[in-house]
DNA sequence: CTCACTAAATGAACGACGTTCATTTATTTC
DNA sequence: GAAATAAATGAACGTCGTTCATTTAGTGAG
């Protein structure tokens, strides 16, 4: 009798073939991001998006978390550390760190995700790291030394992240610019030399610790 | 005729004498922080705390936002920049660097907000800020320089704290082991070795960071 | 083939949280 | 002394993440 109506809404029970995965799950919460920002990345936007009950959702995914947990594991296969196959390691080390912050600049609300997740089951992250280690190792490294310096290099990388989606005013003293005039100064001579900041405290840092890195391997 | 009931419910009207202020309220977040983390600091865990309807509190801040601005400001001066006034650059940040660290490791949820907030009118904050490019200064850094310096220290310091708070077996590869020998034969190697894997990360890429900013104000 | 079991959807409901608003009372200002 | 402002109460709201009973479809054992 009834004809197809293809906008009808699902009937309750389970639908002949499965609507919902981790898969399209990641991918629709990627979109909402990229449309509406992390603010708009709420459990019932998401089923919106995906034409289904927000419950439904939990029959896939065990919290919000594991969303986020899937999400940082799909954005870390953007990153970009193909350098390391054949470039020197500084150079290397210099290609991702850009890449890595990049990405993570446009999902800043990740990085107190990540910094607290275990990467277990969490295979795009864990390549990634194979291949990093793999060329710390290839350049020389001890074994022992490799984890602590991917550390602090990501730390730092992390932390720049946070820093590119500050307000370029940030450092704006307002009324109080006249009780600390060395900070106002320096503030306004490092912003007038042209340039984004974030990207020139990326680069000093970045550079200062590729240098400072090479360097403790060397004695 | 009505005897002083001390513990009695404060009738609503204004309070002969103020019961809130911000110092107050950020007291009581930070007692609160200590006791439940910030899991607990909710606007009406504060209301309960200070013995007060949870809207008295936007007579004083216009939002939670507000809030962890002011403990964002408060917290900043548990850090101790005092080594400026006295040591060579490089102690001066090293000494400054841990102690910044290991306050906001205490306080990771304040680093997204931080990262992200204007400095207008946080006035201790600015005092930490005055007096370290006061350092930077004295030790020769060209003035355009001071502030990319600085924020790429802070990078890497707020990265870490997010790091420390990570669990400590966040690199286990678990099933996935196999598939990743080399990344993780290196997690085994370094922790093996005894001693906080997080403070390994941080002094090395303290190290690093300041052999390197250094070499570069030597060109 | 049938029957139990499991997987996966709906929709109603919940509790917590941040926030707003009308109201009341005290203090400050003119 | 009157008017304006500051600061409290308490009720209410909307959103969000999440749970649960219910319904339906696929799956596997005998």
């Amino acid at each position: 009798m009834g004809t197809v109506r293809p906008d009808a809404q699902r009937r309750a029970g389970r639908p002949p073939q499965g609507v919902l995965s981790r898969t399209r799950i990641t991918g629709a919460a990627l979109e909402l991001i990229d449309e509406a920002g992390y603010d708009g990345l709420t459990m019932s936007a998401l089923a919106r998006r995906l034409k289904v009950a927000p419950s439904a959702l939990y029959n896939h995914a065990a919290s919000k978390q594991e969303v986020l947990r899937w999400l940082q594991d799909h954005v870390m296969t953007m990153v970009d550390f193909s350098a390391f196959a054949t470039e020197p390691w500084a150079d290397a080390v210099r290609s991702w760190a850009w890449s890595y912050r990049g990405v993570f600049a446009r999902h800043a609300p990740l990085v107190p995700v990540i910094a607290v997740l275990p990467v277990t089951d969490a295979a795009d992250t864990l390549r990634m790291y194979e291949e990093v280690a793999r060329g710390f190792l290839a350049a020389g490294w001890p074994e022992d030394r490799v984890v602590p310096a991917i550390v602090a290099l990501e730390s730092f990388i992390y932390g720049s992240a946070l820093d590119v989606s500050a307000p370029s005013d940030i450092f704006d003293s307002g009324a109080l610019a006249g009780e600390f005039p060395l900070f106002t100064s320096a503030v306004r001579s490092s912003t007038g030399s042209g340039g984004n900041a974030a990207d020139a405290a990326f680069r000093a840092g970045l550079e200062g610790l590729i240098t400072g890195l090479d360097k403790q391997l060397a004695d």
